[in-house]
DNA sequence: GTTATATATTCAGATATTCTAATAAATTAA
DNA sequence: TTAATTTATTAGAATATCTGAATATATAAC
């Protein structure tokens, strides 16, 4: 029996908590890309791509808008995914 | 086929990604425990906090020394689980 | 409408994680 | 050495996650 707070913050890492999520996040950092793009750039099959996307976006990690026939997928919060893996790579691990 | 960047701080994700080691964790900010002292504060079994704190280690998150009988479990960087765990609180999920 | 393109969903098998219960090991005290 | 205390390990069942393959859906262009 855990309190709210533990359970929010272990289901934000746990979303975080894929290779290819990671990919995926530090890709879409820049700037927002369509799903096509991010499986050029993962190098992931695009049913897989699709299937962390939308883990991504039921943690509120990323969100998307329609371009004409694509989607493009941009983070939420890109200020925050910048913070948390600038703080990771100072610590040099 | 992932970087050994990316599969790095997804491992460190991943070690974080459950409710019970976030308790862990959170408590060990303020001082280093002993698992029994982590055991009440957590209130989880025994057998299962040291199970937690053995995959907290693998990862390098805690680290122990033997203070007489007991074991004590510490934070191997309080100030990077300090500060993301700020961070986190920020952008009030 | 049809076709082509872009993306999502579903299913099933493989793998990984989690918890509990039981037990083992290590340390200290007597 | 024995007993008590503290912590770790193991095994097994339940659950969750991951991937690939196949298929479905949606949109745009024609």
């Amino acid at each position: 029996m855990r309190t709210t707070d533990e359970r929010k913050i272990s289901e934000f890492f746990k979303a975080l908590s894929h290779p290819t999520r990671i990919a995926i996040v530090t890709n879409l950092l820049k700037n927002k890309k369509c799903v096509n793009d991010i499986r050029d750039l993962v190098k992931v099959k695009q049913p897989n791509i699709s299937q962390h996307l939308s883990l991504l976006k039921l943690n509120g990690i990323v969100d998307w808008h329609q371009e004409g026939k694509m989607r493009c997928y941009y983070l939420k919060n890109p200020q925050l995914i910048k913070d948390i893996l600038e703080i990771l790579k100072k610590d040099e691990n």
